[in-house]
DNA sequence: TCGTTATGCGAGTAATTGCTCGGATTCGCT
DNA sequence: AGCGAATCCGAGCAATTACTCGCATAACGA
């Protein structure tokens, strides 16, 4: 194969018209069926364009190489997750926390839920490029932004450091559910799942931070 | 390239004599570095036995196909990685519940600190043979157990299923210090972070479900 | 010393595959 | 209808790379 260039060069074209459009979006979605059956390495780009229905050359129309194709189908899944994600945190009226940790965790599970072996090949077995990382990571810090504020408003949270519990929180509910979604363990049901995942989250957050508190069981 | 065989084949020869031994010892560290600068696709065989000072027939004489090297480093990885993990927790004497904890995190830390860009591109970018995930998922799940026992000891311990909950504690462990060796923040010192998570861990286990307790602040 | 075995070598092979380019086809517009 | 621009096509190029094979050399055992 030539040498990749170094700098991916813009799409020589953009798509002006209705057709060139149904183009791009044929590639996009054969690259994602082509992506989660064969995995990244096996997924070349004649195969996708076979996939789409269009010729080598269409697809080098619009995508400038291979990596581009990959980025736009992540940019795309990532894109598609935050709306879901940060919708459901900007709720005008916020139930009890946990309540609010609870869904934010089925929410996540539904989000990796939606296509798995995609998911696997996108964010486990390809190589994420510098760019998609950037997103990733803006993505991520917006979440948790938000987490921030709505542990804010809650009064049963009681961790000091609102900022890192905040990420502690994301990074969690995000590991533990792919986890669970994309290598599943037959012993465990989901709602089985959610639930504990929401007890540990609530369990930090409303915690005084892990050592100078005291636990009372409540009288029968 | 040749179509890889389907089957790996094993390799042709075993190093009897010391000097082929030499021979695998240098294969496999030439790789780590090969790997650990290049990533795995560019980490290419002929790159690997060039920086091993060996011959790329040589190589093939040991392992059937770059397959086999990538394998033979995880499992090698892995391996360390157990011993340095389990004998923490078979301490005779455990401490308090938050020693343990604290103790376990930061043993974490270390072990994926130790060759943090190896571990990238090992477990993030390579495709991780299915042997490899058997092998993973076999020690993750004596490591569960060895967790379990443990909290079965300590009295503290309030959730109730100790097979779940020992299983959601290593695998937060893992991730959270994961992340944080190969993803690094720079607005959150290591202390702190070891702290955090130990908090979050023991909070969790410490707590009666996350539901029907009740927690009090002690008087100043 | 001498035969046998183990080890090492590296130029060359056979695929694979990302990507180009010249020309055919269709669309949008007057 | 007719023309320029947009789109599409796909054979084939060029680079890459996993891997082979015939032979040279070193170690071992007698």
């Amino acid at each position: 194969m030539p040498r990749r260039s170094t700098v991916p060069l813009a799409p020589r074209r953009r798509p002006r018209q209705a057709r060139a459009q149904e183009t791009t979006r044929a590639i996009l979605e054969a690259a994602a069926r082509v992506f989660a059956a064969h995995g990244y390495a096996a997924g070349t780009t004649n195969r996708i364009a076979e996939a789409a229905g269009v010729s080598i050359g269409s697809l080098y129309e619009y995508f400038p190489n291979k990596d581009a194709i990959l980025v736009a189908l992540m940019e795309q899944h990532i894109a598609e997750g935050e709306t879901v994600m940060r919708a459901l945190l900007a709720q005008p009226r916020p139930g009890k926390l946990r309540t609010v940790v609870r869904t934010f965790v089925q929410a996540m599970i539904a989000l990796h839920a939606h296509a798995p072996r995609l998911h696997r090949v996108l964010f486990e077995e390809a190589p994420v490029p510098r760019p998609v990382w950037r997103t990733l990571a803006a993505v991520e810090r917006r979440m948790v932004d938000d987490v921030e504020r709505m542990l804010a408003v809650q009064p049963d949270v009681r961790v000091r450091d609102h900022a890192l519990a905040a990420r502690l929180v994301v990074q969690v509910i995000e590991d533990l559910t792919h986890r669970f979604v994309l290598h599943p363990d037959a012993t465990v049901d989901a709602e089985r799942y959610v639930d504990e995942v929401t007890t540990l989250v609530t369990s930090y957050l409303t915690r005084l931070d892990g050592r100078e508190e005291e636990v009372v069981r409540p009288r029968p």
